[in-house]
DNA sequence: TCGTCCATGTAAGCGGTTACATGATTAT
DNA sequence: ATAATCATGTAACCGCTTACATGGACGA
């Protein structure tokens, strides 16, 4: 038996996979009917934050979904456009949210290669790097602006929020945060590099 | 034609791919012999942060990076001990390295199952999801007592810290304000979880 | 004896990206 | 003209995980 020696990876190994575009698609079809399309849409949109899908990668899965009876779809022919499939959750779909929601979650997985470059960073001119932070930052400020917004339009002019809405707030508050962390680190590092540009 | 369709994919055409598995083990490899092994503790430790792999996967890299003079090894045979490969970054490695800094960076994307599993948090009894919360919890305040320490006992004590260190402490810096981030998000998400608890 | 550390790999398969393909309608 | 929206897919490939495999030294 050789699995001590996969010590450190399975001691996670009783928490669930971090694959969970399923479950994803679940969430956002819960209470709704959408097509295909549509749900890219969404990927790319709101949901985008915390998981994101091309629509090639949608279609198949809700292929896969709708072999597995997790979900359904009414065929709509159009005039004048292609023909659309409805999808929405079935019963058995539903229950395997419900299920996936009692796991332990698994501690999400960075990849940044900004940070990697950061640790060599000595390699290069600083204001090459300056810059490409500067280019990030924007996309950050835009994202933080975003949610801002939708938090004082949606959530914070109302009190008594239904339910599912509180639960819609917590996902955005963690954008907020992140984004806000994210921009408070990038103004540090710039100032930082500055005092390297002037050695 | 139908790029205008993937125009939203394309957008960031102009950005470097996110798999920079090659680049991070050139930055860890650059200013010192390791092998293979030695790599991947490093990547399961401290460099984890930002970047994890197996030490399967490093390997095979390590296999396509000396096909592709990135890297070179000496075999070192051992008594009592398996023979070891000894890598060192080649001066093709190191200007791929350098090369790749100037390239801009595409933002980073976050796949987290936590926000999906609020995202219908309603499903399910909140305990259920504050027990899953505090649990990561747990995991974040130790990485950042962890990130703190170091901070302590290897940034704080010296000033004018040598270049390759001013910007390895960049790179804590952005560990700790993400981690300090992450637990005061959880801390406000466990004061709404109870107070639905309540209701 | 059990498990860990050192040290290397192969191979199957999954999740996801990239490229390719179609085609009418509508807005600039 | 040009490009975007609606609406569906297939196929090749890449990055990464999971499972399997070896084997001696050393500490609890």
């Amino acid at each position: 038996m050789v699995l001590y020696y996969y010590a450190s990876s399975c001691i996670f190994g009783i928490l669930a996979k971090t694959m969970a575009l399923k479950q994803a698609i679940l969430a956002i079809l819960h209470d709704q009917e959408l097509t295909g399309y549509d749900i890219a849409k969404k990927f790319s949109g709101s949901v985008a934050y915390f998981w994101a899908a091309s629509h090639q990668q949608i279609y198949q899965e809700l292929k896969m979904m709708t072999r597995d009876k997790w979900v359904m779809f009414k065929n709509i022919e159009q005039k004048d456009r292609p023909a659309k499939k409805i999808y929405h959750v079935t019963v058995t779909g539903k229950q395997a949210l419900k299920d996936w929601l009692k796991e332990p979650t698994a501690a999400s997985v960075t990849k940044d290669a900004l940070l990697i470059k950061l640790f060599v960073g000595h390699l290069e001119q600083p204001q090459i790097l300056a810059k490409d932070i500067q280019r990030l930052k924007q996309g950050h400020e835009a994202q933080l602006d975003t949610y801002l917004r939708l938090e004082k339009e949606c959530f914070l002019t109302q009190e008594n929020l239904p339910l599912p809405l509180r639960f819609q707030y917590i996902t955005l508050r963690q954008g907020i945060l992140m984004e806000k962390a994210w921009c408070q680190w990038a103004e540090e590092t710039l100032t930082l590099l500055a005092a390297v540009a002037k050695d």
